[in-house]
DNA sequence: GTTGGCTTCTTTTTT
DNA sequence: AGAAGCCAAC
């Protein structure tokens, strides 16, 4: 089965896909067939008869991978299967575990999360006597973690001139310190942050060359996708590993960087050329995604930014249609409107549901727009955000999964010694973690051994948690996942805790429980997994941030939300990118610099360039914030379009939906001056003096007024779970089916 | 040691 | 608005 690229192809994919050996950049504008060109190249090294186990293809996130596989598994079959493709995370981490003994980590090392570094960071701020304002745990782990993504060890950091300047300038002296202690206690954990699975594999192929050896050997074509999100630890691990080959491919656009608060360098990829002399390029230019409009409107934006390739994204797709700008007055009517506006799109265009996307700069705005979307009986799904992994019962469960692997976890073992309660109070635990310190033993060594130095009121209930743990540890050997965690579920208390709770939290937090047994259990079923323990899970479970449980289960066709960041990547057919307010986005604390403001733009850049038919921004006048009401103002970077592909509209205020001052407050969008918008001669305006009636008593044939549609008839009336949706024949726009709760009318009498 | 009410802080964005 | 941390009373 060969297959024809030249055919599949336009010429410049076709000649990336074609270069298989030497070192190669892929410059790839937004939707230009990124995903397409890596899959065929791929494919293309499998039907040259590259082995799938030379091959490595390294993502940025879980979702990325999952699809580029299944798109790869559909062109070449079940081959694909073999291919390492994954997360930079993921993909070395395994390896990691496999050579956990050369660093002197257990094999089933715990991961921690970004809550795990924090609480832990916090503790050694207060164990070291210092003061909490000044070291927060977020502002120390940002230092520690760019600090790790730089590959500036704790020796190197502490002697730093340079660092010590800075750190004493910030009047934060100890950052060194905490930074070694920190590294001191996860490693007697068995524990290692998301920066240490890269910084720990840079160590592992510098300190043992037999080992970066055979993994050149094995990793014979590497490719990268997103390559300009990645930082100097990961910069630093592909060139390692494509020294010997040099068959490395990298794809990029910097238009798109957008995690230099992560560390990625977008020196990375301007520089590549620099490492590889011989370096082939090819530039991806034309969008086969969105409309001219779409397109033209991002490169209209990202033209405002100085530092960039150049690059000349084009499309020879319809005009299509111009991309609205609503404006509401507030967060809640923000949403009304996107969640009207979806409905109406829907419904006139016969979508589903799946071609709609809401994106946000951040999750705390998901909020107002999954209300909206509730009450008009729109199913969406929420991507990233506070996942199910997040919640309180699932880490508590997911604690004790953690200590039965691995009992040295000092963040789970903290997390549970005392939940469901025994006893086990604060004042016990510091003097727990005294002695672990003092004696130089990690704190499980200390807790198993309690009798030695407590007594036996106080030890008595902390080794019978040890034996229950032990325990768990011995059944964990013996059954798969799903027994194990099942039984410790039971057996912790944790079920009981729980169900004896009837608040309707409480029941939740047990239906949560049980949900993520049903996960294990998922997992344990999987006929594709070899490896069922628990430490299999773990293991898998650790870098998933997608709601990947949640997918599973998928009901049907849903709205999808999510922020900026996770939308990359993705394509939808209509994308309403809310919250275009300054202060919002750009965000408050990107606007100071001029580097990252060019970042929020690139933000931008890829939030518009997701869309591949209608685009829609919309902002609010006020907002809620911190638990009272702001005003916003516009986001600057919606002048940064150019103003012949917007069409500005305006909110009709409050006034619309179930508010019950509804009908008293007067219409905003009246007292604005009229905005300057295209009109076609024909176009229906409304009247300044249009009120909507009550609508709740409409009869079919009834003569009705909109403020946008004009004059017409009502032909049919709806009723569905509680909304009444008419469908109404208009005199200038045709039939539209509007809901009754939202759709402003009045009443021709 | 535990409970409950109080204060404070938070918010970018993700692996 | 909501969570997490802190202090005082039991």
């Amino acid at each position: 089965m060969a297959l024809d690229y030249q055919k599949l192809l336009n010429p410049s994919q076709a000649a990336a896909v074609m270069q298989i050996e030497g070192p190669c950049m892929i410059i790839a504008g937004a939707g230009s067939g990124k995903t397409r060109v890596l899959t065929y190249r791929i494919a293309n090294l499998l039907e040259q008869g590259v082995d799938p186990f030379n091959i490595l293809a390294l993502t940025f996130t879980n979702k990325a991978a999952k699809e580029m596989r299944a798109r790869i598994e559909k062109v070449v079959g079940p081959e694909a299967k073999n291919v390492w493709m994954g997360t930079f995370h993921s993909i070395f981490a395994r390896i990691l575990r496999s050579e956990a003994d050369k660093i002197g980590f257990p094999r089933h090392f715990t991961i921690y999360d970004t809550q795990d570094s924090k609480t832990l960071l916090g503790q050694i701020v207060k164990e070291m006597d210092l003061d909490d304002k000044l070291y927060k745990p977020n502002m120390v782990l940002g230092r520690i973690s760019a600090a790790k993504n730089k590959l500036i060890s704790v020796q190197q950091y502490l002697q730093d001139p340079v660092i010590r300047q800075d750190d004493e300038a910030a009047l934060r002296p100890k950052i060194g310190a905490i930074y070694q202690q920190y590294q001191q206690r996860c490693f007697k954990a068995g524990a290692m942050d998301f920066d240490d699975l890269l910084f720990n594999t840079n160590v592992l192929f510098k300190d043992h060359v037999d080992v970066l050896n055979k993994y050149q050997n094995i990793f014979r074509y590497v490719m990268v996708d997103e390559y300009q999100d990645t930082n100097y630890s990961q910069y630093l691990i592909t060139r390692k590993l494509s020294a010997k080959e040099r068959n490395i491919c990298v794809v990029g656009d910097d238009a798109q960087s957008i995690y230099a608060f992560r560390g990625a360098d977008i020196t990375n990829i301007l520089n590549f050329e620099k490492d590889y002399p011989e370096l082939q390029v090819f530039k991806l230019e034309q969008n086969y995604r969105s409309t001219k409009n779409i397109v033209r409107a991002a490169n209209s934006v990202i033209k405002n930014n100085k530092a960039q390739l150049r690059k000349d994204v084009f499309s020879d797709n319809e005009e299509g249609t111009l991309i609205e700008v609503l404006k509401a007055a507030s967060d809640n009517e923000e949403g009304k409107l996107v969640a009207n506006s979806i409905f109406e799109d829907k419904m006139n265009h016969h979508l589903s549901y799946e071609n709609f996307a809401i994106l946000y700069r951040t999750n705390a705005q998901s909020r107002a727009m999954e209300e909206a979307l509730r009450k008009l009986n729109i199913k969406y799904k929420i991507i990233g955000g506070l996942s199910f992994y997040q919640r309180k019962e699932i880490k508590d469960l997911v604690a004790y999964l953690r200590l039965t692997v691995n009992h040295n976890d000092e963040q789970a073992l903290r997390r549970v010694i005392n939940y469901p309660k025994r006893g086990i109070g604060d004042t016990t635990i510091s003097k727990l973690i005294n002695t672990a310190e003092e004696s130089n033993h990690t704190l499980w060594e200390v807790v198993s051994n309690a009798n030695s130095f407590l007594t036996a009121r106080i030890a008595n209930p902390i080794e019978n948690f040890a034996e229950q743990i032990k325990s768990y540890a011995v059944l964990a050997g013996k059954e798969d996942a799903f027994e194990t965690a099942k039984f410790i579920a039971k057996n912790s208390g944790m079920i009981e805790e729980l169900y004896s709770d009837k608040s309707i939290e409480g029941l939740s937090r047990y239906e949560n429980i049980q949900e993520l047994l049903n996960g294990i259990k998922a997992f344990v079923e999987d006929p594709e997994r070899e490896e069922k323990s628990l430490a299999a899970f773990l293991q898998d479970i650790a870098l998933v941030t997608d709601t990947d449980l949640k997918d599973a289960k998928d009901e049907g066709e849903s709205v999808t939300l999510m922020t900026i960041h996770s939308a990359k990547g993705l394509e939808f057919r209509n994308v309403y990118i809310v919250g275009m307010e300054e202060n919002l986005f750009p965000s408050q604390m990107m606007i100071t610099s001029r580097a990252d403001l060019e970042e929020e733009r690139r933000l931008f850049y890829v939030a518009i360039t997701r869309a591949e038919k209608k685009l829609t921004l919309s902002y609010a006048t006020s907002r809620y914030q911190w638990g009272n009401l702001r005003s916003c103002e516009k986001s600057r970077f919606l002048d940064e379009i150019d103003p012949q592909y917007v069409d500005f509209k305006f909110s009709a205020g409050p006034g619309s939906g179930d508010s019950p001052f509804g009908h008293v407050v007067e219409r905003r969008s009246n007292l604005l001056p009229t905005p300057p918008r295209k009109t076609v001669a024909t176009k229906y305006v409304a009247p300044a003096d249009f009120k909507p009636s009550d609508t709740s008593n409409l009869q079919t044939g009834q003569r009705v007024e909109h403020p946008k549609f004009g004059f017409g008839a009502v032909t049919k009336l709806e009723k569905q779970d509680g909304s009444v949706k008419a469908i109404i024949q208009f005199e200038e726009v045709g039939e539209k089916t509007l809901l009754l709760s939202f759709a402003k009318l009045r009443v021709v009498s």
